[in-house]
DNA sequence: ACTTGCGATGTAAGCGCTTACATCATACTA
DNA sequence: TAGTATGATGTAAGCGCTTACATCGCAAGT
């Protein structure tokens, strides 16, 4: 494959020009040939300049943009084993504070040649661990999942394949991939604590649904536990776990005061939750927070306007999306190992929440 | 490159197996020599398992999940010159009507082995061609795009790749690509008549940015022709265009405000901007629908739960999404051309319209 | 003048697949 | 029984890049 070869390829190209002309795609072959120097040349050229003497640099350039000449990515993923691409696998990207966290880890991506490829798991552990091994063969050269609750085979995948991974939104000691998130628990932790301190004896929760979801969990456990710390009644029935859309922060309410002794306080496991709350209290002539505090969590941008304007937890989301993006960059760049890191996620004291009745 | 190629590709492989144990990747040779069989054979099982016995096949496959074994996408998109990805570059990502488009648009595609590449223009029409060109390098299938006001080099990018391309939200007669959409100009025409019909003469409207989108614009065409064909007055002082926040809606009534003769009747770009506009009325102490009538656009989920209810347009996202991915796998799977359609986007009729005071 | 070293360039061997084509049994046809 | 479709399998040539290594010229060191 010599003499032989190259003649090969290049009477075959040279048919292809001709006859195949629906589509003429130049290789870099093509502008090697045409620059008048070698393909290596040429791809030094596109991935180190430096390397290559200006004249020729700006040959191959010339011929680079004369001929709408457009690497193939397949081929360079095969040749360099890097694709220059991430993946992200996220719950929902109806939510959000997901779709902003997600827009900023592609963002910064993007500024950097990177190319993001996301896919949905619909809290779905199984359907992950399919999603996650697509991703791998599709060659992503880093990962970003939400949350440290994922399926064996999901640990197995990134172990195996080596694929550097991150974990977002969570927080844990020792997580078993580097985790960029805040403490979900410390957080409904302090708003409990401030729920307390203005005499509330009966708080509820309308939390999202904590099964396989790490963050969820520790947003109701943070309640919990500092519930109990207050020496305060912590029962099941002030606790209802549901999905995300409003009419469930609705249904939340209406349970919860369903039972003898409502609570005078409902922490929400997110802000569309809250808002669902606080439909659902006016609807029924409560007023809030004269009859019922409400809290919420992520801040969406729509909640201070409300009115009254909702009390919650700021959650970091594009920042967190954006450091992530750079602390793979970084990884990849030059094996800087990515640090966890814990985020801020503060109290955001507005007009849902006062002294009860 | 015969005996004594095969010789030196395993002689490789095997060193690598031993010394640079950290990862080994069992590639479809290494399957084919556990499973006894050609490399063409283990390919067959995995692309076209029904051209392979079922004997081989069970064995082929054991081996596959024996070694944990996976392809690699990029050798295989080298090979086939298919990548079984497709690309969609929208706006943002922030707006909660394209993050339910592109959910719908992932989940049909990773429901038939294809994977999403995202890219968020931001708006930017010379952003947008790097994004179009790197999706095209990264070997997209095929592409989505929003709207039809592009950059000439997308059209050209688009054109010489011969990538499938189609626009969604928008609508045209001819257009360059198929076209998913919507008759934008139709449904803010359907509004302003309705407005007109209740008693209104001064209409205003609060539109998106125009420039460089063509569905802003149609939007505000519609309203424009509409007051027009009314006979009513049409003039700039009535339109303010504003981003997407809930802060650019409240500076929008603001200025329309400001002037003397101030519309009773708003029509809205989008929901967000319909929001800010209720925010900003129930601040100033102005009651919708008695002394102002807002209209939206995008039938946000939480616009129902408002109260007032927002009377809106209702955009099918979802549908769109889910269509756009359905036709591009069936042209993909068997040339089926791509087909434009116009999807009813409907007028919801709820609390914020009313006659004038 | 004669190494040396170094930066710029070329050569060619892969990267891990797919697939056209060749081969070979096997089952039909007549 | 010879001839021939037919289906299953193997062979090997690429797909379009990157990169280790070889080569070459030239300035600097001795």
């Amino acid at each position: 494959m010599t003499a032989a070869g190259r003649t090969g390829i290049s009477a075959r190209r040279a048919r292809r020009r001709r006859h195949n002309h629906p589509v003429f795609k130049p290789t870099v072959e093509d502008i090697a040939v045409a620059a008048g120097v070698s393909t290596a040349t040429v791809s030094r050229v596109l991935n180190k300049p430096d390397s290559v003497s200006q004249f020729l640099r700006d040959k191959v350039r010339a011929e680079v943009t004369r001929l709408g000449y457009l690497p193939s990515g397949a081929a360079r993923a095969l040749a360099s084993n890097r694709s220059h691409t991430a993946g992200a696998v996220i719950p929902t990207l109806n939510n959000a504070i997901f779709a902003t966290a997600v827009a900023a880890f592609e963002a910064a991506l993007t500024n950097n040649g990177y190319t993001m490829l996301v896919t949905v798991s619909s809290y779905d552990h199984i359907h992950e661990i399919a999603h996650v091994r697509r991703l791998i063969e599709r060659g992503v050269d880093a990962l970003m999942l939400v949350g440290l609750d994922h399926h064996d085979d999901v640990w197995r995948l990134i172990e195996s394949s080596k694929c550097p991974a991150v974990a977002i939104w969570g927080h844990q000691d020792n997580p078993p991939i580097p985790c960029l998130g805040f403490d979900n628990a410390a957080a409904t932790c302090g708003v409990v604590d401030h729920l307390v301190g203005l005499g509330h004896r009966r708080v509820g929760m309308v939390a999202g649904v904590t099964e396989g979801n790490d963050r969820a969990r520790a947003r109701r456990q943070g309640v919990e536990e500092t519930l109990r710390r207050h020496g305060l009644v912590c029962t099941s029935r002030r606790f209802v776990e549901k999905p995300y859309s409003h009419q469930d922060g609705r249904d939340g309410l209406s349970e919860l005061l369903a039972h003898g002794e409502p609570p005078t306080a409902i922490v929400c496991g997110n802000d569309v939750l809250a808002m669902g709350v606080m439909f659902e209290a006016r609807d029924r002539g409560l007023s809030i927070p004269g009859d019922l505090s409400v809290v919420g969590f992520d801040n969406l941008p729509i909640t201070e306007h409300l009115s009254p304007a909702l009390t919650t937890i700021d959650v970091p989301s594009a920042a967190i999306g954006t450091a992530t993006a750079e602390a793979i960059l970084h990884h990849l760049a030059d094996g800087t190992p990515i640090a966890s890191r814990v985020f801020p996620a503060p109290f955001l004291l507005r007009q849902t929440t006062a002294a009860p009745a």
